[in-house]
Formats: structure tokens, sequence, C-alpha cells
DNA sequence: GTGAAAGCGCTAACAT
DNA sequence: ATGTTAGCGCTTTCAC
């Protein structure tokens, strides 16, 4: 059997609320005290049970991250990012994976899997704004990323139309005229795709430039080979087009890789511009032009958010809306 | 204040131990009884606390997840198959990252970060054999990855030596023979950078090619940026090769975007191998040539081994060492 | 099939 | 500065 609390006091000759005092840091102790706990522990290798801890506290020390998926380096930043800001502040991080499956991410926000965190840093894809009004979670929620979902929760939000405005506009600024719109979609719910669609046509209205249908591909899926693949359709289709703007890095890396095979120089005859800033745009051959969408911000923002609304005692204080900034990031492929 | 167990069975007019029972998935309940139970916990909108039910079980239903970095596209591939395996065996999976601080690494170990997990599962960069030996961790570990502790911990491990023989191989049979081992590390300690350098100087010595010290780039860190200055630094010394073997593919995708900087073409003046086999690679251009190294069946393995250890009580059942596979994958980079 | 009672190992008042 | 006393909300014998 594992030692307890119990065993160490004894041991040491104090009272378990001593050893419990060691253990979180109450400053008024005497050093010989503070000893013969230290030797008591060592003595028995022992570990205080984080399960009674938590129990006894009501709180577990642990956030949840809920993303879609891991593996995309967009997440795999943001997770990273998160994951940093939780550990220094002590807290610790548990991943769900929700493939952006809507019965996956419903279980996110009505805690059906039995919540065994304090609150949970949640990035919905598939989700209604009307799931989200009938969210029954029980512990606090920030939202983060790519819908606006005004009211019930906090939210961090990523600036999807001005940053697709400011991509689009540089492509035009660059003389170009034909620019595919990759992976948009057409719809007044507030979707990460739809936002930056907006904001390419609203680039192309202020530049007087018709839209045409044939250069506007999606739904597709946000990853490098529905990327490629919609290129190269678009070039076996015989549509003619001059750039590119991928709705994220993913699409527009793998937009720049069928380009290439199909012999088609980036970005002479062909721009590329994506969005995100993932590092792996710093690398490619030319190196993509991007929109940095401020995800460590975001990260910390939430986690901060999240934080308070754990440390202040279930109170009111309304919700906070937080957009992050974003800027162009001008490299090669353009 | 929420509702516990209490409440739902006074409500469901049973006691404790049925709602117990149903929550548990107990078969024998009378159908009304179930009913009962099901309608107060919907009336109440209760939740099972999962602390109480850890500290009740001894259990927590999470296991630990410990790598150097989530960002980078190996270990964030490796997560996303981690966390994926182990959600389907109903586990939750709560994420450390180390950045691969011996110090960090050590706290995982030895769980001084208490743990509120049953198992963990942990790739180690900075310990040496020893640390691993002296490991007072109270809970299952399984160890993945580069280097191999034979003994205390199953393990799970990466062919490095053979796969970095292979890809070596590869290259020189396409009749290259001056090749840059890219973040290398001559060492007797079992990192994987050593087992790889090994793996190709067995291949240059079986094709009896000389070893040039000059071609010998490392220990670096084993990321893109690093690849990329290490070529950079190669070309401006005036070094001649014609190919580079990137021990990782963060290195090689680094140093073919570099390479391409600098006007050379891949694969016609400079071939590039990696390892590992990253999504990011097949849709660099030209689409990198590398190892695959197994990936998903380790995480699946460390998942199974860790569950078998969760599961048998306590037993011995020895220590496992599973090797993973491997294989080229061949694409347009050499 | 269901109930009663005894902890799991800690924290939190409060007392000293 | 340290000790005492109650729980936290579940699971788990063991009865019925």
């Amino acid at each position: 059997m594992a030692a307890t609390m119990a065993d160490v006091a004894r041991i040491a000759g104090v009272s378990k609320k001593t050893v419990s005092n060691f253990f979180n840091g109450y400053p008024y102790m005497r050093d010989e005290t503070r000893q013969r706990i230290e030797a008591a522990i060592e003595q028995l290798n022992y570990k205080v049970n984080i399960s009674a801890r938590n129990l006894s506290s009501g709180r577990t020390g642990s956030i949840g991250l809920a993303v879609p998926e891991l593996a995309h380096p967009y997440f795999a930043e943001l997770s990273q990012a998160v994951v940093s800001a939780a550990q220094r502040r002590g807290l610790n991080v548990l991943v769900e994976v929700t493939d952006g499956k809507r019965t996956r991410e419903l279980d996110v926000l009505n805690g059906t899997g039995g919540r065994s965190v304090d609150g949970i840093i949640f990035e919905p894809i598939a989700l209604s704004p009307d799931d989200i009004r009938d969210a029954t979670t029980a512990i606090p929620l920030i939202l983060i990323g790519d819908r606006v979902h005004e009211g019930r929760f906090d939210f961090v939000a990523v600036a999807n139309e001005a940053g697709a405005h400011d991509a689009t506009a540089h492509l035009l600024s660059s003389g170009r005229r034909r620019i595919v719109a990759l992976g948009m979609e057409d719809s007044e719910e507030p979707t990460a795709a739809a936002g930056r669609y907006r904001g390419y046509l609203r680039a192309l209205e202020e530049a007087g430039v018709r839209c045409d249908p044939r250069l506007l591909v999606g739904p597709i899926p946000w990853n490098r080979t529905a990327g490629a693949d919609a290129v190269a359709r678009l070039i076996d289709e015989g549509v003619e087009f001059d750039a590119v703007f991928g709705l994220n890095d993913a699409l527009a890396l793998g937009a720049m890789s069928q380009l290439q095979r199909r012999g088609l120089g980036v970005p002479q005859d062909v721009a590329v511009v994506g969005f995100d800033n993932v590092d792996e745009g710093r690398f490619s051959s030319p190196a993509l032009t991007t929109i940095e969408s401020g995800r460590e911000w975001i990260a910390q923002k939430a986690v901060e958010l999240l934080a308070q609304r754990l440390a202040s005692p279930e109170e009111s204080m309304g919700t906070t809306l937080l957009m992050a900034g974003h800027r162009l990031v001008e490299r090669d492929s353009v």
C-alpha cells in the first residue's frame, strides 16, 4: 500500500494538517518541523494523492483543451501554446480530439464524457450557434477560434474577415486579378470559411474586380491534400487563374505543391497566399506569404480568461469577447 | 450546489448503490428502476463527480503523455495517434510538454508534478540511462522513441540504426557519394542522433565510401531552422556535397528549403532524404523521400501496453521491448 | 435486484 | 505555528 499523509505525519511526529500545510506552501512553519516532514516524505517515498486532494478541494488543477485535430500544424501550434501557458500557471491540460464531429463536440459542450477538469478551452468547428446556446456544461468554458458565438461564453476570436481581406488585397495590389478562393464556403453561418470568404469578396469589390464563380473552390477539408487536389482539378478543367488564396496555410501549401508539380512557377505564374502563419510556411519553397492570425496571443488569452473564471467564485462579470490582431507576413510566394 | 448521487437516489426513490450501479453498467436492474433513475438524472442535470469516483476507485481514467514538444510535426502526429488510441479505450490523455529539459523529464519520471494519471507514456530525449534506472515513479510507465533503455520499463523503440542505414544506402545507390549527415551525434549514449549516425556510417562502410568529417554536421537541434542554417553554413564554407541525409524530416525540409534558396536543384544537384515520414514531406517541392518509422504503430502499442499494465493487478510479467518496423518511402527528392 | 454503512486520503474550519 | 474534527461524493463489501 502506498503511504498516506497520515503515515508521514506519524513518522514526522506532527499532525496531518501540518503535512498538508507543507505541501501547500503554507509559509509559517519551523525549519525543524519542515525538515522532519521532508525526511519522512523521503523515507516513505510519499506522493500526494491527487484524487483525494481534488475531491476535498473541489478542484482538479486540470483544464481541458478540445480541438478537432492535433496533427494539423495550426492546432499543433495552438495546443503547444495552450499547454505552455497552462503549465506556467500550474495547470495541467487534458487534450480531447473531436475530429471535428458534431456529436463529439456536443459531448465536450455538455460534459457527457464525465468531466475531470475545472474548465475547458474549446475550438468547435461543427457546432451551430444553437448548439452552443443550449449547452449544459457545468464548468467554465472558453471558446476560441473561428466562429463568433455571441453571448453565453467567453470567446477569443480570429480576425477572419479582416485577415482575408488583407490577404486578397495584397494579391490584388501585386497585379493579380484571377484569384482562387481555395476552401471558401458561401454561408450565413459564422464559420471561418464563410468569414474569410467575405473578406475575399470585400477586397475584390473594393478593387472593382469581378468575382468569377469558377474561382470559388469549396467547401473542402482544410488540409494539404484537399488543397492539392482542388488545384489539380482547376488545372485539368482549364480554369485560368494567376493567384491562389488558400483560406488556411495547409490549403495554400497543398496548392503550391501541386502547382509546382504541374510546372507552374510560384509566384511567377501563380502567386499564393495562406492564412495562419504556421511554421511550415517559412520553409516551403518559395516561402509562403500568409496572415499571422495571432495563435499565441489567442492561446494565452484563453488560458488567462479561464484562470480568471476559475479563480473568481462563480460570479457574473458578463462574458468577454476578444478579437486577435492580424498581420500580413510577406514572403516569397507572391 | 451541484447535485450528488444521493440526490438522484432520493428523487428516484432508490439507494445510492443502485444509482452507482446504473452508471457503472451493472446489468441486473429492473427497467422501471432504470427509467426512474434516468428521469432523476435528467431533472437534476446530474453529472458524476469524477474526483470522488477517482478517490474511491483508486483510478483516474487518465494517462499522461510526456513529449518534448507539441508543435513539432513528428510529435504532433505521434500525440494525435496516442490520444486517438487512448480515447478508443476510454482513457483521457493529459499532455505534458517537457521542452526536452532534463529537469522537466526527471519530474515526469519521479512524479514530482503530482500525478493525476494512472500511467504515463513518455518520450524522453534528455535523460541518461542512469536517470531512468533510478526512477521512483509509482505508476506504470511506457517509454517510447529514440533511446534504448533496457530493463526497468516497457519500451517501444524506433529502428534508428536500421532506418538510417536504409536511407543512406538509398542515396548511395542513386550514385551519391558525398552525403551530409545532418543532425548527427557521435556518442555512445543511446540517443536517436547517435543511432541514426551509426546507421549512416554502416551504410557508407558497406559501400566502401570514405566518411569525410566535413560532412558530419551536429549536434544541432532537430528542427527546420537548424537544418536550413547548417546547410547555409556548408555552402558558405565551400564544402562540396551531392546529398543530404536529414536525421529527421524537419532537418531535411529545412535543408531542402535552403538549398533551393541558394539556387541548388533538388534532386539534380543535391539529393535529400529525411527520417520520420511526417505528412508535411508529402507536400514539399519536391516531395521528400524519407523513412517511415512507425509512429502510428508505436502509439498504438504504447497505449496497449499501458492499458495491460493498468488492467493486470500489479503483477510481474517482466518488461516488454518492442521495435517498430521501418520502410523507405521513395518520393522525388532523390 | 437493491440497501446500509464504512471508508478512500485529503482539505478546511476552527481552536489553540 | 500546529492540532482536531468534519466532511468532499463516490465505490465497495456485505446483507437482505
